[in-house]
Parts: structure tokens; sequence; C-alpha cells
DNA sequence: CGACTTTGACCGGCGC
DNA sequence: GCGCCGGTCAAAGTCG
């Protein structure tokens, strides 16, 4: 800023002075180029605020240029935030007594006119020319302020002032005070831009809230089709906003002053901004896996409480980008794009997870018994925090995934209250990148976990969730009833699932979890057990809040691990949102949705069925030996006993069929082979990790071999401590339960297809 | 020295 | 408006 400063207040110093006459001469051209050159890159608005600045209210007025770029970052923000474009006529009437100072000249301000504070002058002025012409008057009879001759003015002769010079600074003015209507109208345009994308944004809302329910009632074609119908429709009306802006603005620049340069480039900078936008937010939205249009952008900015006004253009959006400005509204929108990576759900456009805000506090909490300070969920984790909460000694603690680099999920371990030796583990968000197949045993049944109560929070009728697979129950609070599997918590301001894997018939199958605890399974499994003998759903009270306890059945208890392998293929194989809209969706699978990633995912876990049915698979020869049996066979065999363990529950039954077979038939034989020998290879290279006292398992043994950081680094607690209970052997211990169930399976032939996973849905509604 | 944990401070939401 | 509480930040400390 060099010269657009027009300082107000006491009499400067004499340099000021003599500066001031120097800088006045080139601050209406300053301000119509150069000026305008520089701040184009903040905005259009931003060029109209500092043209409009050409009277500047000034405290102390030390010095110009630190002022002027002090000030920034407020104005920025300002204008920004509201639209806000000042005119001078707000500065003015916002100072209550002013001084403005032309050169050595000084004027008081009062309302609408200046007064002339030279002595012996005293005249009055209503508008800035008859200013102007005053000042340069006076200007004239004091030449010898004008001394200093600063940037590229021309040097005046020592007589005085040369004649064309007023005329030629109030064509100057003229054609400023054209650039600022020119400006304005502009200024106006984005107004109406702005209302319009509210207005589309609104209507997109009620689309996504409409093809959700419309989804919920077994529609599941329709609701694809309507997102991406939504999702399409925003980017093309950004175009023609884009188109309309141009055609309008080449009108607003034909009729204007012939500064064609500014006009141009604000347009490529608004295009430039636009692209740059849409980049940073396809970056974004590659990591959720989902590559978001603009129109999910806009709604998901839209959506942010903080900023309600400025999401709607995407241009300044980018500018704030493009400036680094990283004050306090790059951190609100950090805080934005925080939350959409925390609850945007796999393979789910943002708008569809941003207009729910049941899918946007879902959490999944789950319960087991760790001697360990958190449980090895295949991830890694780092401590962020820790705070004693209110109502339980024990501290919790929070952890952030540190496998990529800003993945947004956070989990929390805190020890229950009525017994340190369950540990509460509640996780919160989406997985931006591929999993390790442990991790994506523990995601992928939090997954499941979530898209039930993502499905259930959409039920206003509590009741409704009779239907909802066995292991789910409503409970008032998260722990209230702490000997229940799993619940969810509906009236807690963030929805949570709870799974609970402290009852016994975990506990049976993986000794290591109690081993420590010194506390009999009997005591935590008591309430449980005494409620869910009597068949049917049991419906008590726990905390004032009704808890709805399914029937009892062990098999069902270990469903987790199949909802592990199955919920987080649904998202890919059938594309069911609701599947893979739950808050929680830790599906790394239905996350990327890249097919890469899919197949990354899905043999491991194909594997890890294989391998977990057959505790005898622990060893590199029992895999390869079981290898040799004949793979695909003894898959369907695990399908058929995993289906035949969903069958007490109708109506999850189809989702999870149709995804167990899904993932069969869309995989050879051959991938299986593969990749059972390498999970075998790992197991070679990580035998001495191996856990014999565990039935599994070739994806403990992987995760064993991911826990360990490639440079070496230390391995924090949650992934290091030897005698940890893995929620992945839990869950593999459970599949090799019901393995063995044997039981017939009652819905053998499902057909895999994107509508079974909404039906299920739905009908569990 | 870098990665990670610890811990007090800070902030925003919420209820009174 | 105030205080409580949950969640997060970031500087300092710790560890390999």
């Amino acid at each position: 800023m060099c010269s657009l400063n027009w300082s107000m207040g006491a009499p400067n110093s004499e340099s000021d002075d003599k500066e001031a006459v120097g800088r006045f001469d080139n601050m209406v051209r300053a301000a119509i180029s150069g000026e305008t050159q520089r701040k184009i890159s903040s905005g259009r608005v931003d060029m109209v605020r500092k043209i409009d600045l050409s009277v500047k209210l000034d405290e102390d007025s030390v010095d110009d240029d630190e002022e002027m770029e002090s000030s920034e970052p407020e104005e920025h923000d300002h204008t920004m935030s509201d639209h806000y474009m000042p005119s001078v006529k707000d500065e003015e009437v916002s100072s209550p007594q002013p001084r403005l100072q032309l050169g050595s000249q000084q004027y008081h301000h009062s309302g609408c006119t200046f007064k002339c504070e030279v002595e012996g002058c005293g005249s009055v002025y209503g508008s800035r020319d008859e200013l102007l012409s005053h000042s340069l008057t006076h200007r004239g009879t004091s030449a010898s302020d004008r001394s200093t001759v600063e940037d590229d003015t021309p040097p005046t002769s020592p007589a005085g002032l040369p004649a064309s010079e007023p005329i030629q600074l109030q064509s100057e003015l003229r054609e400023a005070r054209l650039e600022i209507k020119r400006l304005a109208e502009e200024n106006e345009y984005f107004h109406s831009m702005l209302t319009h994308l509210t207005l589309e944004c609104h209507k997109l809302r009620m689309h996504i809230a409409a093809s959700a329910q419309r989804d919920t009632l077994g529609d599941p074609t329709h609701s694809l089709v309507t997102q991406s119908e939504t999702a399409a429709a925003s980017p093309a009306t950004h175009e023609n906003l884009q188109r309309g802006y141009t055609e309008k603005n080449s009108k607003l620049h034909t009729a204007s002053s012939p500064k064609s340069p500014p006009r141009e480039q604000n347009l490529k900078k608004l295009g430039r901004a636009r692209i740059l936008y849409n980049e940073s937010q396809k970056s974004e939205d590659m990591n959720v896996g989902t590559a978001s249009p603009s129109g999910s952008e806009m709604s998901s900015l839209k959506s942010s409480p903080s900023r309600p006004s400025h999401a709607a253009s995407p241009s300044q959006e980018a500018d704030r980008m493009q400036e680094g400005a990283e004050d306090q509204t790059s951190w609100r929108l950090n805080k934005v794009q925080k939350i959409t990576h925390t609850d945007v759900p796999s393979g789910v456009p943002i708008t569809q997870v941003e207009a729910d805000p049941n899918i946007r506090k879902a959490r999944v909490s789950v319960r087991a018994r760790s001697d360990a300070p958190t449980m090895n969920d295949g991830c890694q984790w780092r401590k962020y925090g820790q705070k004693m909460a209110k109502g339980n000694p024990c501290p919790r603690a929070y952890y952030r995934c540190t496998v990529a680099p800003g993945c947004p999920v956070r989990k929390q371990v805190q020890r229950c209250a009525d017994d340190v030796s369950i540990l509460i583990t509640t996780y919160e968000g989406t997985h931006n990148h591929p999993l390790a197949p442990a991790a994506a045993a523990m995601a992928s049944t939090t997954s499941a976990a979530a898209c039930m109560l993502v499905s259930g929070s959409t039920s206003s009728d509590m009741n409704r969730m009779t239907t909802a697979p066995p292991f789910l129950q409503l409970a008032g609070s998260q722990g209230q009833n702490s000997t229940a599997v799993p619940m969810i918590s509906a009236s807690a301001p963030y929805q949570t699932i709870t799974l609970d894997l402290t009852n016994d018939s975990t506990a049976h199958l993986s000794p290591r979890l109690n081993k420590g605890s010194g506390v009999p399974l009997a005591n935590y499994n008591q309430n449980f057990q005494g409620a869910a003998t009597t068949s049917g759903v049991t419906v008590g009270q726990s905390g004032g809040q009704q808890v709805m306890m399914p029937p009892q059945q062990p098999v069902i208890r270990a469903s987790p691990m199949f909802l592990n392998n199955v919920m987080s293929y649904a998202p890919v194989v059938t594309n069911c949102a609701p599947l893979s809209s739950s808050g929680s969706a830790f599906s790394p699978a239905g996350t990327s949705g890249d097919h890469q990633a899919m197949q990354h995912q899905h043999h491991p876990r194909t594997s890890r069925i294989y391998g977990d049915h057959q505790p005898q698979a622990s060893t590199p020869t029992h895999a390869n030996s079981l290898l040799s049996a004949g793979v695909p066979q003894f898959l369907a065999e695990s399908v058929t006993a995993a289906t035949a363990a969903i069958t007490s529950d109708p109506n999850f039954t189809y989702a999870l069929a149709a995804a167990i077979t899904s993932i069969i038939s869309s995989q050879s034989s051959h991938d299986v082979h593969s990749k059972l020998t390498q999970i075998a290879a790992n197991q070679s290279r990580e035998g001495n990790q191996q856990r014999m006292s565990f039935p599994s398992s070739a994806f403990t043994a992987v995760a064993a071999s991911r826990s360990k950081k490639p440079d070496g680094g230390r391995i924090s607690p949650s992934r290091a401590v030897p005698e940890e209970a893995t929620l992945s052997s839990m869950l593999s211990s459970a599949l090799m339960s019901v393995s063995n169930k044997d039981q017939p399976a009652a819905t053998k032939c499902v057909k895999p297809s994107a509508s079974h996973g909404s039906m299920a849905i739905s009908e569990r509604q």
C-alpha cells in the first residue's frame, strides 16, 4: 500500500506533509492500476474496498504501509464473510469527528461536508470533487510542500502546479468513480449469485433429505440417481453462474472504463480460484474416497454452522487459500473440513452425510476387557489429549489416527467406571486411507455397528429396533447398561452405538482378554443373561430410558465379525448408501471407492475368514495345506455358516448374505490363493509375534507386522503392548465360533445386488 | 534428533 | 452472563 492512505487525525510530522503531497498525485492512479492489480487476488469485492478506501480513518497514522497491511486481514475477513462493501459514507459516519488530510491541508469532516482548516480559508465543501479542487488550489499556493516527490510522479516546476494537472486528476477521478460504480455492480452481482447459490443449496438439501427418506423406504435406485443428480446439478449450476458472470462482466467491461487488464485478470483469477478451490476439494474428497463434485462442496461448506454466509462463493474460498491467509477464517475452514472428514462415511457423497445430522454425530463404542492402555485395532494412534471425564475416576484419553496424515478418525479410550478392566474405546470418523487387514477388522465392525446406529436413528419409532440385529439394543446412554451387548445411545449428543465384547461368548473365545482382569465375567453378563434368557425382545428400563434387549443368541454375538467382512464391502459391492452412510463407517474399501483399494482390503479379509475358521491355519504349514485343500469351497462354507448365523434376524439376513455372497463371487480362487500365500509368508516372517494362545490368525500376524513403524520408530502402547487383546483376534474367534455352530443355512442364495443392502436397511426400519 | 506423550491452557457448546 | 464440561491445542518433557 503506498499512497492510498489519507491520514486523518492530529497534524502529522513534516515528513508526512511532504510525502502526502506526492502521494496525493499518485493516489487515484495507484488506486486504479497498481492497487487494483495488487488486490485482485483477494477478490473483486476487495478491489472495491481498496478504491473506496480513498478516505481511510486512522487513529495514529504512524506508518501508512503498516497500517494498511495490518488492516487487511480484518477487512478481508469482513468482506469475505458477509459481502459487506463499505462506502466512504459508512466510514465517515462511523467516525465521530474525523479529520481529512489532503497534502498539507486538513479538512474537518462534519456529516457529509468537509471544512478546510487552513488558516484564513474555512471553506466548506459538500463533495469530494469540490474538496479535491480546493485541495489542489491550496497546493498551488504551497508549492514548497511538494519539494519531495515520490514514486513515479513527474517533477513539477517550482513555479507551481501545471495547469493540466487538475483536469487530469479530475478525469482520473472520474474514471475511478466509474470503476467504483462498475465494481459495485459486480459486487451486486456477486450478491445475487450468493443468494442464488444459497437457494440452490437449500434445494439440494431438500433433495437429499427426500432421497434419504426414499432410501430408507427401499428405493435405492432412485436415491442413487438423485444423489448423482444433486451432485451433478451443482457444478452445472456453478458453471452457469460462472458463465453468467462472465457475460455480465463483459457487458460491464464494455460499458465502463477502458482499464481492461484488471477485468481480464479478475476473470482469470476468478476462474483459477475456482479451479483451485475445486482441486483442493477434490483432493480432500479423494481422501475420503468420494470425488465429490462442487455441489457437495458447496453444501459441505454451507452446512458449517460457523460459516453461514460465505460458503456460496467458491472463488472467495479459493482466494483465501491462494493467499494463504491462515487467519481465523481459514481455521474455520479447516474446522469445516475436519467435520467433513470426520463425518463423511465411506463412499457417500458429502452432501448426503452433511444433510443428516444423525449421521454426522455417529460414534461407535467398543467395550472389551483389556489390561492394555488401548486395544490394538490395527491402526496407529497418536495420543493428543487426556481428560478427566465427569463421573469416571479413570481419565479419558484421546487418540488420533496417524496411519495417514490428516486422517480424521479419532478414538477415545476410557476405562469403565464400574469395572476398570473394561476398556471402552469410542471411534469417531472415517479413515481416509486403506487399512491394514487387522485395522479393517475393527473398522468394518464398527462400521456395521454404525450402520445400525444410523439406521436406527433415522427411525422415529424406537421399537422398530426390535428388528435390528439381535446383538443390538437400545439403551439410554452408553455405559448405563454395561453388561448389554451392543446398544445404541440415542439420547447422547453423539449418537453412539456400543459393541459390548465383554460377555462370556466373547470371553471364552478370548481368554487373554480376561487374563488379568480378575473380574468374573459372570458379573458382567449377569444382567444381560438374565434379561436375555427370555425369548423375544426384552424391554427393560435403564436409567429411565427404554432398553430393548434382543433374544439371546450366542451365535449372533459373533455377528460383528460377519459385519466386519460384510459391511465394509456392502458400500462398494452394492453401493448402498444407507449402509455406507453410517456416521462412523470405518470401511476402508468403501471409503476409498477405489477398486484397487477394495481389492487390497478384500482379499486379506477373505483370507481372514478362511484362516480364522481353521485355527490350525495359524502356521504357514497349515495355511499351505489348507490352500491346497480348496479355498473357495471352504470360503463358501464359511459364508454358509455366517449366513446361518445371521438368519435369526430376518431383516439383516438379506443385506449380510448378499454382501457375503458378493464377496465370494467377486473374487477368484486365484486371488484367494495368492493372498493366502502372502499372509502365510507374513506369518512366517512374524512368527515370533504370533499369538499361539489365539486360534487365529492370519490377520493377527499381519496386524502385528503392521504395528511396527517402517522407520523403526517407537511403537505406541496402542499397538505395542504384547499382552493386549486384539480386537481382530476377538472377532476372528467369534467368527470361528459361529462357523463351528454349523447351523443350517436358511438363506443361502441371495443375489448380490445393490438393492439388497438397502432393502435390508429399509426392512429394518 | 525425531516421534511421541504429558499436561495445562484454551475454546465452544450448553445448561442454569 | 456465568460456570461447567468435553474436546483440542501446543509447549514441554520423555524416550529410543
